[in-house]
RNA sequence: GGCUAGGUAGCUCAGCUGGUUAGAGCACGUGACUCAUAAUCACGGGGUCGGGGGUUCGAGUCCCCCCCUCGCCA
C-alpha cells in the first residue's frame, strides 16, 4: 500500500467555476484519487477556495457584503457544488483559514532567515477617494501612445503598448472612478527567486518523467530574457493575509498583506492541517504528508492543474518551498491540461459564455458531466465541447453500452429465473474466454489510470463495458433457455456478476451509477478484481438482486437545441 | 513580434524512439439477433495524414521554408 498526497489546484472564490476550469484540475484529480482509494492505498485529497486578492474585494463590494462574509458564502456555495460533483476531496479548506495565516507567515519568516527576502521601494497610484493603493489594472487613462481613452495602467488594449500607470492621460480609478489620485512611495517584500535559479533547475532537469507541457514552461521562465525573476510577495490591500515574519510582527510592513500567489499554494499544506482539525487529530496527522521528518518520505505528491498554473506550481511555490530550508514535500508528478473550448470559441466566466457548475447540475446528474469531461479531456491540446458530441456520447457510451446492459441482464434474470442469483449449470469455455479478455482489458485499464493518460483509460473502461454485450450476444441466454435452462442460469449468474465489476471499475468515472449498480446486485463488496476468476464468483447462488432504475436516461434532440440556445448568451 | 502546442476519415480524437495494406469512437451502409433504454453484435464504405522542398532503402513520424488555429509572454 502506497501513500498518496493528491492537490488539485485551487478555485478562485470569485463566482461559480465553468466546466473548463472543472475538467482542467479538480475533476481529473478527483479521478486519481477514487482510482488510488479503490486500490487499496492510503490518499490524502485536498483542494480549497483562494479567496485572496483585488478581484474578491470588488465582487464583494458588488455584492454588498464585508470581503469575509463574501467569502465564506462563495465557499459554502462552491463546496456544495464540488458536492454535487461528487468531487472527493478529504477536505475542502480556505486560503483565509487561520491555518493559512499562520503557514504563510512561517514561511516568510523562514525565508527571510534565509536571507531569500529584499525589501524593495517602489511608487504606486493610490485613490484617496477609495482609500487604496490601485493595482495597475485598476487604473484607467488616455493611452498616451494611440489616444485610446480606456486604456488600462498596465497595458492598452486597443494598440497593446506596455504601459506603466503614471504615462497614462487623465488616469482614474477602475473601481470608483475616481480622477482623486497620486503616487505614494511604498515598500515591498520580494522573494529572490534569481538566487535559487540554479536549484530550482536542477530540480526540474530531475524530472524526467513530466510532461512536455509541464517542463517546457518552467524552462521557458527559467530562461527567457533574463531569467527568472525576483518576485514581489505583498501588497498594499486590506483583505489578505497580515504581513509578518513568522509570530513576529514585520518593521514597516504594517498594513499590508502577501500576494495572493505567494500564500494560494501554500493552501496546499493548510488545507491538510484544517482537515486534521477538523476530525480532531493532532498535527502529526497532517505532518506525517508534508513533512520528510515527521513521517511523509513515503508520500508520492501529486499536483493537477491547468497550463496557466504551471509557472506558479514548477517555480514559484518550489521556491518557498526549498528556500524555507526546511524538509517539506516537493511535488513529485505534475499533471496539467490544456483548455476545454466550448461550441467554437473559449469558455469565458467574464462574459458568462459556456456552461458553469450550477448550471450543468440543474440540467443533469453528474455522472453524464464527468463522463464526458474525462473522456474527452484536454490532456495532449485543447479539446472541444459541443452539444452533438456530448448528446451522442452520453447516449451511447451511458444509456445504450452501459447502462442497457444492466437492464437487459437484470430484466432477462429477473423474467426467467426470478430475483435471486440463479445457481444451475457451471462456467464453459465461453466464460472462461470472457474472464480472458477482461482480466487482460483491466490490466490495460490499470495501466492508464496510472499514468493519469484520462482519454485513454476512459476507452478501456468503454471496452470493458462492451464485452459484456459481445458475451451476452454471443452467449445468448435467451436462446439457450429453450433448451438449456441450466447452462443459461450459468451465463446469467455471470453476467450479474460481471455487473457488480463493473460497478467497481466505473466507479472512478461514475460514483452514482456505480453505486446503484452495486446496491441493484446487493452487495457492497468494492474490493479491486485483482483476481478476476475470484471476483466473478463473489455473487453466491441464492443471494439476491434487483431490476435498477434505468442507470442514465438519453438526451433528445428538442433538449439539446435547448440546451445549446440557453446557454450560448449571457450568463443572467 | 517571441515562444509553446496543434493542423490526421463528415465530427471528436489516437498514432512511442521513422518500417508491412494509417487507427478508435460517433455518424453512414449491409447483415444477424430479439433479452434489453428502437437497445446489442458482426461486417463494410470513407483519409494524396495543412502546403512545398529535403534526408533515407523507407516519413503522418526527422530537417528546412510557407500557410492556418489556439494559448502564453512581450
Amino acid at each position: 500500500m502506497a501513500r498518496i498526497l493528491i492537490t488539485s489546484a485551487i478555485p478562485y472564490i470569485n463566482g461559480i467555476k465553468h466546466l473548463g476550469n472543472l475538467v482542467g484540475s479538480q475533476l481529473p484529480a478527483d479521478l486519481f484519487a477514487r482510482y488510488m482509494r479503490a486500490r487499496g492505498h492510503e490518499v490524502m485529497f485536498i483542494c480549497a477556495t483562494d479567496e485572496h486578492g483585488t478581484p474578491a474585494e470588488l465582487a464583494a463590494a458588488k455584492a454588498g457584503k464585508p470581503v469575509e462574509a463574501y467569502c465564506a458564502d462563495m465557499h459554502a456555495v462552491q463546496a456544495e457544488l464540488a458536492r454535487g460533483f461528487r468531487l472527493s476531496f478529504d477536505h475542502f479548506g480556505r486560503s483565509s483559514s487561520q491555518r493559512n495565516h499562520r503557514l504563510t507567515q512561517h514561511f516568510a519568516g523562514k525565508l527571510d532567515e534565509a536571507g531569500l527576502i529584499a525589501e524593495v521601494s517602489e511608487k504606486q497610484v493610490f485613490s484617496i477617494d477609495d482609500n487604496r493603493f490601485l493595482p495597475d489594472r485598476y487604473i484607467t487613462g488616455t493611452c498616451p501612445n494611440c489616444g485610446y481613452d480606456a486604456a488600462r495602467g498596465d497595458q492598452c488594449e486597443n494598440c497593446t503598448k506596455q504601459l506603466d500607470p503614471t504615462d497614462l492621460i487623465n488616469p482614474r480609478s477602475s473601481i470608483s472612478g475616481s480622477t482623486n489620485l497620486e503616487v505614494r512611495e511604498t515598500k515591498h517584500l520580494f522573494l529572490r527567486q534569481r538566487s535559487l535559479r540554479d536549484k530550482l533547475e536542477a530540480w526540474i532537469d530531475s524530472k524526467t518523467d513530466w510532461p512536455i507541457l509541464t517542463t517546457s514552461i518552467a524552462k521557458k521562465w527559467l530562461n527567457d530574457g533574463d531569467g527568472l525573476q525576483d518576485r514581489g510577495i505583498t501588497r498594499d490591500l486590506h483583505w489578505g493575509i497580515p504581513v509578518r515574519k513568522g509570530d513576529q510582527p514585520w518593521p514597516g510592513m504594517e498594513g499590508k498583506v502577501f500576494y495572493v500567489w505567494f500564500d494560494a499554494p501554500i493552501e496546499y499544506i493548510a488545507g491538510t492541517a484544517e482537515w486534521a482539525d477538523a476530525n480532531g487529530l493532532p498535527d502529526a496527522a497532517w505532518e506525517r504528508w508534508w513533512r520528510t521528518d515527521k513521517g511523509a518520505q513515503d508520500v508520492t505528491y501529486y499536483q493537477f492543474m491547468g497550463k496557466d498554473n504551471v509557472p506558479f506550481h514548477t517555480l514559484s511555490f518550489p521556491a518557498t518551498i526549498l528556500g524555507s530550508g526546511e524538509p517539506w514535500k516537493l511535488v513529485d508528478y505534475l499533471k496539467s491540461f490544456n483548455y476545454l473550448n466550448y461550441d467554437g470559441g473559449q469558455f469565458s466566466t467574464s462574459q458568462g459564455r459556456g456552461i458553469f457548475m450550477d448550471m450543468a447540475l440543474s440540467i443533469l446528474p453528474a455522472d453524464y458531466w464527468r463522463w464526458w469531461l474525462l473522456s474527452h479531456a484536454p490532456e495532449s491540446s485543447d479539446s472541444e465541447f459541443t452539444w452533438e458530441n456530448f448528446q451522442s456520447s452520453v447516449n451511447k457510451d451511458l444509456a445504450d453500452v452501459l447502462g442497457n446492459l444492466v437492464s437487459r441482464v437484470t430484466k432477462f434474470a429477473t423474467a426467467k429465473f426470478g430475483t435471486t442469483i440463479p445457481a444451475g449449470g457451471s462456467f464453459g469455455p465461453q466464460e472462461t474466454a470472457l474472464i480472458a479478455d477482461l482480466g487482460a482489458r483491466i490490466r490495460d485499464y490499470e495501466s492508464c489510470m496510472e499514468a493519469m493518460e484520462v482519454r485513454k483509460a476512459a476507452a478501456e473502461l468503454r471496452a470493458i463495458w462492451v464485452i459484456g454485450n459481445e458475451y451476452l450476444q454471443s452467449a445468448a441466454p435467451w436462446t439457450v433457455v429453450k433448451t438449456d435452462p441450466d447452462r443459461a442460469q450459468a451465463m446469467v449468474r455471470l453476467s450479474l456478476n460481471l455487473i457488480r465489476i463493473y460497478a467497481i471499475l466505473s466507479q472512478p468515472f461514475i460514483p452514482d451509477a456505480a453505486a446503484s449498480m452495486m446496491a441493484a446486485m446487493g452487495s457492497d463488496d468494492w474490493t479491486w478484481p485483482s483476481d478476476l476468476p475470484e471476483a466473478m464468483r463473489i455473487l453466491q447462488p441464492g443471494q439476491t438482486f434487483s431490476v435498477p432504475e434505468n442507470l442514465f436516461r438519453k438526451i433528445t434532440d428538442e433538449e439539446r437545441t435547448d440546451w445549446q440556445q440557453r446557454f450560448s448568451g449571457i450568463r443572467a
